[in-house]
Parts: structure tokens; C-alpha cells; sequence
DNA sequence: TTGTAAGCGTTATCAC
DNA sequence: GTGATAACGCTTACAA
């Protein structure tokens, strides 16, 4: 068995709460009995035992991070490996520890959910997505347990502290940047309308075009919930319509890519024949044939704020609801063109 | 407070002991106190404290994944995305829990490892890269520490349980493809020669090439340490050669969407002028512009046996150590083909 | 079949 | 300044 508290505090001649002290560097204990019993500490080669003292302090200094779903889609969008590198760097900074859910059902992962809240194994969560009628949301507000959310609550969300994109203005934007140059015909592919990224972005192309006088066709209008097998099909449909878009707003980098190369399986260039606007702006953007046109959404970013804020909420516990916007910009690469009259 | 077991133990007029038994499904207890304690528990609310129960059990049921400095590359890199869904799959079923390191640099990480391991914070470890020299796997051994490499070990591969592919075959395979459609000069664009995948697979490049009579030329390796930018004058250099070569094996996916982009950057044409093939087969293979060839290294399966033989040896520390390999295919697709004479 | 009590390794509240 | 001692919530001999 490992060394303990008390095994320092004998070899030093102390009693074992000096040593929790010490350890705490408390400014009650002087400083010999801290040279001594550091020392022991180093000789005897101690460790904190975490868990004791989680146990102890009623706090695990821990964070637990929901994925929607990683059955499926979830882990394969690098949306999700950036927040995480945000996340990561801030809680590595506090020296908290990360903790996630690995369920693949919402039903799954709110049994995860509900093991580390009860099991007392976090002080906080940060979930990863707005979905309509979540009954993990549901479940920590109930709980009122620390969370902060990265997206944009359907309801309540002057109660519950979330940072975001501006989502709406930033797909108005990308559709405007389409319309200045000259398209009319702009198609929006979008994923699951469950989600509230989805519908932000769709209200945005919305907007967009209202602005500019050009009526939405629904038929331009698709929504997919896989990313890149499912959107072929329908995309397939889109480009046979008598009078297809010769622009497409893609609610994501990854589903671009789909849609890129879907399209060229159907013959079409992109962006001589088709131009293409996206969103999130991971590395494969840039990597893409042709580079895409994306709005970067500071994902790194995200994550960052969503720890620093949780970790306020955590550490103190009257700190009022927050609504964090991070910033976005339209990236111009190669894959959109002025339309050709 | 949280309700405890105390509280339930008193409710249904039992001892604590009791209804502990009761949650362990004791068979020493009689059915109908179990019933009785059951209803009182799901009447109160009750859930275990698992911090508690780690501490009595000197076990916390947790697994912790190492990264390798995920402040650059890993994170980008969907082989670690992918390793983790294999994890997560694994974990989930055995109902383990996971946890992570943030730590940037090699020193944080181990700072991490440490805190992990002395705070009895996890039960085992999963390392998921093999690092010549690295301090982390060093400390896990002294320890004696359950851990699994996915990789294969620079030392003591008769001690450390690892799951790892055949990475010397699967380079001489892909390489033999190359040669097989007529390429004789094959340039090896590999990641930092420090990590044993890299050294394994120029290895395999080798053979592929001594086998064929073709002597390689030392020009025509490339080491690069960054997935993406970094290729990009070495790519560049190679190809200004007076002979440059006429394929590349890209030790992975990502990589050689970089070389992809340098290569059309200089005019190149896939397969056209020069074939590629590239290793891991992860989604964006296939995606990519042209679809690349790629060797299929089973990320997920790697995964899944990594936590499987983890929990074995956990569970049971006399486990033997193990070797596992696991089987991979070489994916064609369209960036590769015979070279015209 | 169930209860009592000790113990897991800390921290925190009192005393002195 | 430092030392006893009682928590924290659970498990597990050992008794009964």
C-alpha cells in the first residue's frame, strides 16, 4: 500500500492534520515543521491520494464533458477534437481533470450523466450541444447542477449560462457574401433540426435572402442528419432540379467535403459551376479541393470560455447566468465565384 | 446533502451493511429485504457516492488515455478521434469510466500520469503512442502500473502488454502496390522519426524496395514533424529534384491531404503525374480529391482491444502479457496508378 | 440472514 | 502552532 498522510506524520513526529497543512501550506504551521515535513514527504516519496480528499472536501475538482451521440457522427467532426483542445488547455490551467461520457444513446449517456452527478465524480459539466427536448439538459437543470452549455438553449437561456456563436448573423453573412456576388439560386444544406445550430443558421440564409428581396424555395432546403453518405442523395436531387442552385450554404466543413464530393461525381466544379459556403472552418477547409470558403466560429475559443466560465460558476456559486458570444469571420478561400450572367 | 446510505438504511429499518449488500446484489440477503430496501431507495432518491465506494474499494473504476501532446497535433489528427470511439465503446460496456490528460508537453503529461496514478484516480492506463525515449511510459513501468501501448514498444515488448498493427507489413504492402504498377522511384514522406510507426514503416518501405532490387535513395525520404505545413517545402524540394519520384507512401491520412494540396499547388497532377498512398484509411481518405489509397489500420478495433486487455489485467494482475496485432488492408481507391513509360 | 464496527486517506473543528 | 478527533459515504470482516 502506497504512503499515507500518517505514515509522513510519524516518520516526522507530527500528528497527520500537521501534515494536511503543510500540504495546504497553511500559514498557521511554521516554517520548520514545513522544511521537515516536506522533507519527509520527498523521502518517503508521498502522493496526495485524490480520491480521500474529493471524498473529504465534498469536491473532485473534476469536469465532465457530454458528447452528443459518439456512437456515430460525433467523434468524426473535428468540431468536436477543437472544443476539446480548448477545454483541455483551460482545465489544464486549473488543474482540473476531465472526465467524459462515452454512452452512444441519449438514454446512455444520461445514465452517465446521472453517475457522475450523484456519484459526486464531477463539480461541473459543459455540454457540447442544444438539441430540442434534450433530457440531459433537462436533467441538470432540474438537478441544478453546474453546467454550461456551447450552443444556444431553446428555452430558459436567461437561466442558464451558455456560450455561443452568433450563428444567425453568421450564416446571414455567409448567404450575403454569396448574394454580393450575384447568386440568387443559393441552397442551404443542413443537418438535424433538432439541433439549435441547425435552425440558427437556417434563420440567418433566411434573413439574408428576405433582405436582399429573394424568396426562399423550399425545394433548395435539405436537412441531413449524416454527414456525408446521407447529404449525396439529396444533393443529388438539388443539382436535378429544372432550375438548380448555383450556390450551397453547408451548415459544416465535414458535410462540405460530402457535398463537394458528391458534386463532383455529378460532373459539377466547384465554384466555377457551383459556388460553396461552410461553416466551422476546421483544418479540412483549408485542405479541401477547391479550399473552402468557411465562417471560422473560434472553436478553440468555445471551449476555452465554456471551462474559465463553468469554473467561475463552480468556485462560486451566486455568480450570475452569462451569455458568452464568441466572435466569427468569413475565411474567402477558392470555393466560391461571382455568378456568371 | 445528498441522500446516503444511512438514510436509506434507516428508512427501511435495516443497518447500512445491509443495504450496501443490497446494492451489491448480495445473495446473502433475503429477497424481501432486498425488495424493501430497493423500494426505499428508489422512494428517496438514492444514488451511490462513487468517490466513496472508490475509497472503501481502493478502486475507482476509471481508465486514463494518454495523449501525446495534444496541444498541436494529436487532437487534429482523427486517428486519436477514432482510437477514442473504439475506447469509449469498450469502456462504456464494462461500465468503467474514462479520463484524461491535458497536459501539453511531455513534462505536464507526465505531471498528469502522476496525479493519476498516486491519486488512485484511474485503475490502468491506455498509452496511445510509443515515443523512443519517453518519460511517461518509463514512470508506468517503474510503477508497475496497469497500462496498455497501443504501438508497438522501442524495448521490453516482452513486458509491456501492446496492441499495435503490423505497421513493417503494411508499408511493404503499400509499397509493393506502388511497385507492382511499375513505380521505381518511391519517395517516403514520414512524421518524426522518434515515434515507432514512422521507424516501422520506413522499415517496411525498405524491405518492399530491397526485395524488389530497387536501392533506395536516401533523397527520397522526408521527415516531417508537422502533419501538415511542415510537408509542404520538403514536398516541394523532392519534387524540384532532377529526378523526382513518381509516387509517395505518406505515413497518414492527413499528411498526404497536405501533399495532396502541395502537389496541386505545383501542377501536379494525382495519379496523373505521381500516385500516392497513405496509411490509417480514416473518413477523410476517402473524401479527399482524389479518393487516396490508403492502408486500413482498424483504428476502432485498436480501441476496443486496448481497453479489453486493460480491464483483463486489471482485473486480474497475474494476466499474462500480450501482444496484439491487429489486421490490416490496403484500401485502393484513385490516387494511385501505373506509371507510363 | 442481518447488524456492528473498523477502515479507506483526507480535511476540518475544536481544543490546548 | 500543533494535536486529537470526528466527519466524508461506502465496504467488509466478524459477530450474532
Amino acid at each position: 500500500m502506497a504512503v499515507t498522510i500518517k505514515d509522513v506524520a510519524k516518520a516526522a513526529n507530527v500528528a497527520p492534520s500537521t501534515v494536511s497543512r503543510v500540504i495546504a501550506d497553511s500559514p498557521r504551521i511554521s516554517e520548520e515543521t514545513k522544511r521537515k515535513v516536506r522533507k519527509v514527504m520527498e523521502e518517503l516519496g508521498y502522493h496526495p491520494n485524490m480520491i480521500a480528499r474529493s471524498l473529504a472536501n465534498q469536491s473532485s475538482k473534476a469536469i465532465g464533458i457530454i458528447f452528443p451521440n459518439s456512437g456515430n457522427t460525433a467523434f468524426q467532426n473535428p468540431f468536436f477534437s477543437e472544443v476539446l483542445r480548448g477545454i483541455s488547455e483551460g482545465v489544464s490551467e486549473k488543474h482540473y481533470i476531465l472526465q467524459f461520457t462515452t454512452g452512444r444513446t441519449e438514454e446512455e449517456i444520461l445514465q452517465d450523466v446521472k453517475k457522475m452527478v450523484f456519484g459526486r465524480l464531477v463539480d461541473g459539466m459543459i455540454l457540447l450541444y442544444s438539441k430540442l427536448g434534450d433530457s440531459v439538459m433537462k436533467f441538470l437543470k432540474e438537478q441544478n447542477f453546474p453546467f454550461v452549455l456551447v450552443g444556444k438553449p431553446f428555452e430558459d437561456s436567461e437561466v442558464i449560462t451558455h456560450v455561443d456563436n452568433d450563428n444567425i448573423s453568421a450564416a446571414k453573412e455567409g448567404t450575403e457574401y454569396l448574394i454580393r456576388l450575384g447568386h440568387r439560386k443559393i441552397g442551404f444544406i443542413g443537418g438535424d433540426i433538432g439541433f439549435m445550430v441547425t435552425r440558427n443558421r437556417l434563420e440567418g440564409y433566411r434573413r439574408a435572402l428576405a433582405e436582399a428581396g429573394i424568396p426562399v424555395n423550399e425545394k433548395y432546403l435539405i436537412h441531413e442528419e449524416f454527414l456525408l453518405e446521407g447529404g449525396k442523395e439529396a444533393v443529388k436531387e438539388l443539382m436535378l432540379l429544372d432550375d438548380p442552385p448555383t450556390a450551397l450554404l453547408v451548415i459544416d466543413d465535414i458535410m462540405a467535403l460530402g457535398v463537394l464530393k458528391t458534386l463532383s461525381e455529378l460532373g459539377k466544379k466547384v465554384p466555377e459551376d457551383i459556388s460553396v459556403v461552410s461553416f466551422n472552418n476546421v483544418l479540412f477547409a483549408e485542405l479541401a479541393q477547391p479550399p473552402l470558403t468557411s465562417v471560422d466560429i473560434n472553436i478553440f475559443t468555445l471551449g476555452i470560455e465554456a471551462v474559465k466560465h463553468l469554473i467561475q460558476k463552480i468556485e462560486n456559486p451566486k455568480e450570475p447566468v452569462k451569455r458568452i458570444i464568441i466572435p466569427h469571420r468569413l475565411i474567402v478561400r477558392k470555393s466560391c465565384q461571382a455568378v456568371v450572367r
